[in-house]
DNA sequence: TTGAAAGCGCTAACAA
DNA sequence: TTGTTAGCGCTTTCAA
């Protein structure tokens, strides 16, 4: 029904190079042990016959899939509003591909994959899992770690449980959130408002802990939680300016957010920077070149973390492979963590 | 050294609950024809054990994967400045999910990988694939058609070999251009102007298409070719204003461009949509909600093209699944393409 | 260095 | 309705 012609088999590659199947599988597989001579018959019978290894044979003996799972957890229209995971995906694919791989793409809608995802990771379809979890409450970590896949997570997971202590890529939140506030700051801006992502992910808080690092427990009519929305960050930029009307700055935990901040802001007839320096975050394009005027942010690099995540999991996989690259300026520590650092791009907002 | 201690075997599953390998395997697939008494005591033995099939020894047998491919050619950074095949991918998961199929994602960066994604499908690793090409001449889908794997491309294939005559599915790009365009033609516009795509994508040249069906031969100095980029957008709407100081309207092919274009307007004073109303393409979120007006632009449902294309795969492949869903204003050929309707969203623009 | 042979875990005739 | 058995195509001891 799915396969026309039957594909030649070992089999047919042995007797066309007047071999054993023994012999062709070592030339396949590298060739190792087989004379000069065979091994170049070999590989013309290969050629000749168009043979290409069925996986699921070798895969029977071998335990091994040479395939990985990416699991991404409840894509809600806010993930996908922006490139994000597509570029994750981009890097995670590369590195993949580099080491002969193939990426199995797991998307959750919600709690009722999550028994559907556990059972595929359990049923040991592959070798490994990539994972993506947004919520600190989110089950599904946990189930993943029971099912006993190696797993590299994208983002400090926000659980507290130490016994689910796993390695993880991150941007530098908090870092990229420091230097931030610190221009800001360096501006001459004393009066510097934040407007948080929601607070359940990691990545929000660890941007909030940034802001605090540095403005300490100023104001805290200064802060406002908000939902990463363009809508969110215009509710908050309103509340921030009806609470405190002299702020002279706002380190927004998004793009899209101080999208929405800058709209109100010019709806209220604040110029921006002049009266009110505006920093996002994610440098999400081609939203932050666009914005009036364009946004200054922390960039990070989304493609090396989906790199780096696949390259700790292969690591995991087959010690062979080389855990991290040389020297990128990734604080490493692939047991637990890597966090890859941020840059503060410049545009016209601050 | 990936898989720690070993799964449980139907033979295990077999021997606790006292009956042959043969009685387990129907009741794991199924349990027709065994007595519901025995269909207990195995689901109860599978359940203690904790069971789950080795799927590479059941592929080895049946030659069916239940996996399918999406292959996307040359993710450039366009590609990712979208979030279209991020909602592609979406709705193909869920139609595969719900047939438990498995989602094998290729991304090719460039030529180099086409032989390797060839090789890949070739193998019979999957049971079919779902291709997304953008440029005419992309050699992929030939050698795709050549490795015998049944398959349905993404947007209109462009070659015009009519061995290479496959399934696809699309929008109604060359439709909802009319509709646009006619809209304008509707607010009085008589001189209204076209951004294009580039032309060797399908979708742009059938959106320029659509555009020439309401206006007909106009003045050629209306039109002007671009790449679906912001910048491409300002530059296209500069040469045009240069062209013909006289438009009243534009019709871009992407929101993308109309942005760009949108800011040129504003930059040369031009009042959108008193002076010149602007319709876009693809009601790109949060885009198009935040151009300064707010976009008119032609939606697709990007979601549903992915489902449908997966639909009809799945039907391909085990023609029991259903091809389309029922009545959801489809142009449906199965054997052919699949037309998808678009709707036009008003806003400010025009 | 090469080959023979024993499975890997499952499905699908076929027989009982 | 249930069980027996013969492979699916490959890797991997073990002997030669």
């Amino acid at each position: 029904m799915t396969e026309a012609a039957s594909r030649p088999t070992l089999e047919a590659v042995a007797a066309r190079a007047g071999v054993s199947r023994a012999t062709v599988s070592r030339v396949v597989n590298g060739g190792e042990g087989v004379r000069e001579p065979l091994v170049e018959r070999v590989r013309q019978a290969v050629e000749e016959l168009g043979y290409v290894p069925n996986q699921a044979a070798r895969s029977l003996v071998t335990k091994r899939h040479d395939a990985v799972a990416v699991v991404i957890a409840e894509p809600e229209d806010r993930v996908f509003a922006d490139p994000f995971f597509a570029r994750q995906l981009r890097g995670i694919s590369k590195e993949l591909t580099a080491h002969d791989n193939q990426l199995v793409l797991l998307l959750t809608e919600g709690r009722d994959d999550h028994a559907r995802v556990a059972r595929y990771l359990a049923g040991g379809h592959v070798d490994g899992a990539l994972v993506f979890s947004l919520h600190l409450d989110d089950p599904l970590p946990g189930l993943i770690q029971r099912a006993g896949v190696p797993t590299v997570f994208g983002g400090r997971p926000g659980w507290s449980d130490e016994t689910l202590r796993a390695p993880y890529v991150d941007s530098d939140n908090r870092g990229g959130a420091r230097e931030a506030v610190r221009h800001l700051a360096g501006l001459g801006r004393t009066r510097i408002a934040h407007i948080t992502g929601p607070l359940d992910q990691t990545s929000a808080a660890d941007r909030l802990d940034g802001y605090r690092d540095v403005v300490g427990d100023a104001d805290p009519r200064l802060v406002v939680e908000s939902d990463f929305t363009p809508v969110g960050g215009e509710r908050a930029m309103r509340a921030l300016l009806d609470r405190v009307p002299g702020l002279d700055a706002v380190f927004a935990a998004n793009d899209l957010t101080a999208a929405g901040a800058l709209r109100v802001l010019r709806e209220r007839g604040r110029r921006v920077p002049d009266d009110v320096a505006v920093i996002g975050f994610d440098d999400m394009l081609p939203l932050a070149e666009q914005t009036d005027p364009p946004l200054t942010t922390v960039r990070q690099d989304i493609e090396e973390m989906g790199r780096l995540m696949a390259r700790l999991l292969l690591h995991r996989l087959d010690p062979d492979t080389p855990a991290t690259p040389d020297g990128d300026g990734a604080e490493t520590n692939a047991s637990t963590g890597v966090v890859l650092p941020t840059t503060l791009v410049r545009r016209a907002s601050a």
